[in-house]
DNA sequence: CCATTTTCCTACTATGTCAATAGGTATTAT
DNA sequence: ATAATACCTATTGACATAGTAGGAAAATGG
């Protein structure tokens, strides 16, 4: 699969504040990294990525954490993998000057181009708001528990 | 672009030798290095792995090459993909036992396997000789015309 | 003012993949 | 017999990934 989990954690830890930051409160990286069983240390990483993409709002301190910044159904999926992978929804680099056949120009348009619109129409579409309600139907609501 | 240079090399490949394969003549590594400028040491690793999937012949010896095994029309994009790069086609693999929590499995069904089944949609559909009647209209037919 | 909790930043590491390069062997047409 | 070709394996340098580790800065609550 094409996702690192740097991505994957990103999305899930977007998804898991959005649930559980109701009444205003604020979710911490300890709270996200036990309910989801990853490093701590590592949503350390990513998180503030997400939060100079302008994703979430942190709060430092005591009771401190993160909120979504804006609402999910505002959140498009493209939004998150351009914060945490600069490659993923990039065009294909252009072969330097000069140096590439008329074939592999045209390989390039009528499959990668075509291809990569693909993915990024799909990542361009969907928000966090629509993968929530759709999660919520599945699990009626029962978040932290845990599936085999 | 997730497209590693692997497979886009193997896609042009490919295509170069449907082109010039015509009156049964086989095309040498040396003939694609040359009319697409990649490496031929590199072209030599990955043609095997084409061969070994079934979709060249291989002619050792002076006057040796390859050949497409079938038609073009019957080569689909999924085919080289699958032969050239185990992952990208691939759906997530499972967290371990007991580890997910729910979120992270409704992540994975709602999201990531579907996204992955876009891609694997679209690289079974087409085929190889999708894209060259396509590149054949762009350049008519003026395959070894440098350009810029 | 102080202690604790949190985010945040930087560095480090182990592992693996990518994109070649290199050298040599087996096979085959001429 | 020779030259050209595919084929195989090893090696390399650069880079990315998935963390781990340690501590600095800030905010809260008392």
């Amino acid at each position: 699969m094409i996702v690192s989990t740097r991505v994957e954690y990103g999305v899930m830890a977007l998804l898991d504040i959005a649930i559980h930051s109701e009444n205003g409160i604020s979710v911490s990286t300890a709270e996200i990294s036990e309910r989801q069983n990853v490093s701590q240390k590592y949503l350390e990483q990513i998180l503030p990525l997400l939060r100079q993409a302008g994703l979430i709002r942190a709060q430092k301190g005591l009771r401190g954490g993160y909120r979504l910044s804006r609402p999910a159904a505002n959140v498009k999926l493209s939004d998150v993998i351009n914060a945490l992978d600069a490659d993923i929804l990039a065009d294909m680099e252009p072969v330097e000057e000069g140096r590439a056949g008329a074939l592999r120009c045209c390989i390039n348009e009528c499959l990668w181009m075509r291809l990569n619109g693909l993915l990024r129409e799909y990542a361009e579409k969907v928000t966090l708001a629509e993968f929530l309600a759709e999660c919520k139907g599945k699990t009626s609501g029962a978040w932290d528990m845990y599936v085999i």
